[in-house]
DNA sequence: CCAAAGCATTGACGGATGTCGATGGGAGTA
DNA sequence: TACTCCCATCGACATCCGTCAATGCTTTGG
């Protein structure tokens, strides 16, 4: 062997080796294809600026104005686009033209695990 | 003014603006302070290597050798003990060393939101 | 006590990322 | 039509990040 009944064992306690054996641990366990949509959820939003982002959006319960956020933020209109598009690129908002004026919200349709995970980090 | 009661109207539906003039967003909404774990917090699952690991953790809800995670992914030894590092420096896992080896496990005492995030996500 | 196994740390390298200034295109106004 | 406002894109730059090879430390077995 080389590493105790590891499914059967209890918790916490550690198993017998031997040295220069290591067991076979199951990896596949997550849908292969769903890691990559969302790590790139979770890298939208692991930077402070898009998360601060997505709580506005939250909070506002509505479309905001690109230019408002360049108001809001401290930082430069080209950079509050890019994390829009960063945003938008990960299925978290959605925008709609009216007149000269670009409108950000969250998305309605949301998946459900994401809407949840949105309500306990932002 | 520059744009319409932004607080009271109705969802969906996009205010009246005036060119040049900007609404005041309230951003700091968010705990100022707690942005920066959460965003860290992020930043340690954000990765497919990371998610797949405590996605492993979780399911085998126990301690896992080093030497385990080293051969069951396809990555370098020092590459292993890198990303166990940064879970660790999130506080998402603990260990524990036995003799030669260094068991990694979910940590017990995790916030609630942060455990239940987990389960959204890994 | 020496050799080997297990793990962390260091240094280095290529790629990804956040930020800005400059530019361009679309829409409204005078 | 000409001008202004708003927003996205591009190019550039500094920084961060994932990965590996090499090294060192600790512990165990012979």
């Amino acid at each position: 062997m080389g590493c105790g009944k590891l499914g059967a064992m209890a918790l916490r306690e550690l198993p017998v080796r031997t040295r220069g054996v290591c067991c076979e641990l199951q990896v596949d366990d997550i849908d292969q294809a769903r890691v990559g949509d969302t790590v790139e959820l979770l890298k939208a939003l692991a930077d402070p600026t898009r998360l601060r982002m997505v709580a506005t959006l939250r909070r506002q319960a509505g479309p905001v104005c690109v230019c408002d956020l360049v108001a809001a933020f401290d930082l430069t209109q080209p950079t509050i686009s890019h994390h829009m598009g960063v945003l938008k690129r990960a299925g978290l908002v959605e925008s709609e033209k009216s007149g000269i004026w670009v409108y950000y919200s969250l998305r309605a349709d949301l998946p459900p695990a994401v809407a949840r995970a949105l309500e306990v980090i932002a």
